[in-house]
DNA sequence: TGGTAAGTTCGATGATAATCGAACTAAGAG
DNA sequence: CTCTTAGTTCGATTATCATCGAACTTACCA
């Protein structure tokens, strides 16, 4: 079970995850991660084109907030909760509570 | 020494927090404040025009990120710590620490 | 009472980004 | 092999937003 190419979450500026997370539809996105666990990139945004999601997907990805598992011809993603919060300590707590 | 208007923190939306911090002048601004502590409007964004910094104090203000007190021509601005750890706890310490 | 300095407001412009549909790829079922 | 399902890529469109200059307000100083 392969995954997708992931950016090194160092390298990672604070600037780009805020731009990220400061979409209503990537925060949704991410929050629904958080409580659900592990979703088909489908499953993320209802009423949504497909290539849009795959947009958002996309920010989410290159932000260092997912992971992305290939699994047939889903994709599935998650939080990395530990990376997340050692490199950004305070950001989980803060999406979880808001 | 008055205040201009702020909003209610306990209004205010991850959402407009995470997009007002989205933009790198504004994360700029605010850190600058965060460790300088109270500078006046025009000492934020060295080299803009003076209405883009408007733009961007009036962003951080509504989103309930600084509080601006009128004192003679100036307006000084400061980041209500308290207050935006009580509401949004962790969001300092990821500014701080990014 | 000028004059200056600090911000605001307004309208315009340019850049960025969100969204969509259509065509495509890849995997699995029958 | 064919069909369906899941997602990607591409190009176009639209909407949002960052930026600016010009005109204005307000406070303070000489």
């Amino acid at each position: 079970m392969e995954e997708l190419e992931h950016p090194d979450l160092e390298k990672i500026s604070l600037e780009q995850v805020l731009t990220a997370l400061g979409d209503p539809t990537r925060l949704e996105i991410f929050r629904k991660l958080l409580t659900e666990g592990c979703l088909p990139c489908g499953a993320l945004v209802p009423g949504a084109a497909k290539s849009t999601t795959t947009h958002h997907c996309r920010v989410l990805r290159e932000a260092g907030l997912t992971r992305t598992k290939i699994c047939g011809t889903q994709r599935l993603l998650r939080v990395p909760v530990e990376d997340i919060e050692s490199r950004f300590p305070g950001l989980l707590k803060l999406v979880s509570a808001g």
